[in-house]
DNA sequence: GAAATTCATTTAACATGTTAAATAAATCCA
DNA sequence: TGGATTTATTTAACATGTTAAATGAATTTC
């Protein structure tokens, strides 16, 4: 029996080093268009969700783009400053409020959309479809493993 | 030919996601013992080099805990506040500076790496070792990839 | 239907991330 | 040797992350 501490290899840091190394490549597209990858996530979601001719709740936005309450707030407080999105008060629900992006964010949306796509077709060049289709079904598995086990622990709390 | 837009699966979020997921985990444990995730990555890296009782340059420290010199200095100066570490001018080279984990950051250290243990004991046994080394093995490519690339880029541009 | 409760968001306080500029010490080099 | 250059870290300014408390608006409950 061979005593093996640390055989492993440091998960999240290897999970912040893979992300950061994918972002090297989009983050200088972000840049030119002025956005902060917070801003561009902000959009994305923005983007995806414009069939909502109303706005999006910006508590869907936190969750979609992965950002807690109070950073969205001055996220969006910023965004509004620099005319990339504007805010309404949800007319059925004033507790609420809807987020849309202006033109001018929208613009950025399709055309960083584009930087983003071509950076994807690179990676399966380079990687190849399986093993990104791989990583994506091992990263899932990872999620739902300790999402689950995190619930029920709350479950038990209560 | 269809059109496909989008098919991919937003590899940044995804592993922002899954490394949120892992820590949420550890993350009570390491509250527990009065450290944010950023000192226990510096606390880490301090446990594993152990072997310079001289103390560990800041550069090192910044390099393998991955934070950016700027965030280091304020890291280890609430750290060095709470007693965790103490600090020293490097004597050979006055520019550098070194740390050294105090007897109770070194404890902290001791107790914290069984807590991260149990995890991936816990990831192992729920995942298997195999998708888990597998895991490693891509992201480890992603990585590489990328970084490379950017190198080369680099290289372009001098 | 008004007080209590719940819910969505913001404010506040502090820690960290990020970039550029400043400091300060070592090295280079004429 | 002494000024120019390089290297390591810090400071400064602003953006974001994080937790708890506050605010303000729905909903529940009696």
């Amino acid at each position: 029996m061979k005593k093996q501490t640390f055989v492993h290899r440091n998960l999240p840091r290897l999970l912040l080093q893979a992300r950061e190394a994918v972002m090297t490549h989009t983050r200088p597209s972000l840049r030119e268009h002025g956005l902060s990858d917070q801003q561009w996530r902000v959009l994305r979601v923005l983007g995806e969700n414009a069939h909502f001719s109303e706005g999006v709740e910006t508590g869907r936005v936190a969750r979609e783009a992965f950002l807690l309450g109070p950073s969205l707030t001055g996220v969006l407080t910023r965004m509004e400053r620099d005319g990339l999105i504007e805010r309404r008060r949800c007319p059925q629900d004033a507790r609420r409020s809807v987020v849309r992006a202006t033109h001018l964010g929208l613009d950025k949306v399709a055309k960083l959309s584009e930087a983003i796509e071509a950076h994807y077709a690179f990676m399966e060049s380079e990687l190849g479809k399986q093993k990104l289709a791989q990583l994506y079904q091992l990263l899932d598995a990872v999620i739902q493993l300790e999402t689950f086990n995190t619930e029920q622990i709350s479950e038990e709390m209560a």
